[in-house]
DNA sequence: GAAGATTGATATTTCAATCTTA
DNA sequence: TAAGATTGAAATATCAATCTTC
């Protein structure tokens, strides 16, 4: 049987463009930093969040806010993250159905290292293929269609 | 302590850009068509696959190669996909190392009701948001980008 | 009752064997 | 020995309770 198509070509294109780079971009990236490092791209992003907050330390909310993640997969990534040393867990003062993360001194080097290897990969592989004011355009496009996709505010 | 920062803040910003679109995109489109049809995007994606297919058939190679997949995870998605009813696999002639994958007819059903549906999505959270040459110049990039990342080819 | 966080059950991905045929 | 496909085990993601405190 045949199917009547839904979209133009060039449409399609495009799309699957999109898919295909953001696989094999994500997929690359993530090989490269286990092999050198043993983090995952989503532990880098926990560390990275950590790194920025006041104290080196955030509420499991927080840290959920900053990720593309789900509330109880950030449990058990900061599981992860603890197990290895990497970070702390403990007691928020003046709410006590609340817990924090705080980043340790070896999950402090951890993440220096890592971060330097990844932003390496992502500028030979993302950042250097731009030219000209390409980098904008993409911006403008990224921007609106965020805004679009998410109208509120789905955090950082 | 501390972090010195390894990228500028604009290009941190495009790249969370661009990671945060991707999730939130195929986080909607996914959770609409699960919603309306009972079908995940690598369903559909198989089911296309197949429609634009010779026969609706495949082996499974093929398939994998139409995939932003894993080998052995096109085995388990298809069983899903034959459990269900909407493909069936077979032995292929000159083969016998080879399987094949066919369409069935609740198969085609469902893949046109799904691909309406997630095409009309797809134009009013993505195509609606372009204007002019946008959608040119987001090619443009998105191909040269994925050239650099897979030199090779990295199929359809 | 709602918010913050965790847990158990389940679904999905990934990796390294495995098994059969080329 | 390599190619095609599957399988088992382990890692990770997702969903619906659950438990405690607000």
């Amino acid at each position: 049987v045949r199917h009547r198509p839904l979209l133009k070509k060039s449409e399609r294109d495009v799309w699957r463009s999109f898919l295909r780079l953001h696989a094999s971009l994500t997929r690359r990236l993530e090989e490269e930093l286990r092999a050198e490092t043993g983090l995952s791209l989503s532990a880098l992003e926990v560390l990275w969040a950590l790194i920025t907050a006041p104290d080196n330390r955030l509420r499991m909310t927080e840290v959920a806010d900053h990720l593309v993640f789900t509330r109880s997969g950030v449990t058990r990534l900061i599981d992860r993250l603890e197990r290895d040393g990497l970070v702390t867990r403990g007691d928020v003062d003046d709410d006590l159905r609340g817990r924090f993360t705080v980043l340790t001194p070896l999950g402090f080097d951890r993440f220096e290292d890592g971060a330097r290897k990844h932003v390496a990969a992502l500028r030979r592989l993302f950042f250097a293929e731009f030219c000209g004011n390409e980098l904008d355009e993409l911006r403008a496009i990224l921007d609106r269609l965020e805004r679009r996709v998410s109208p509120e505010g789905t955090r950082t």
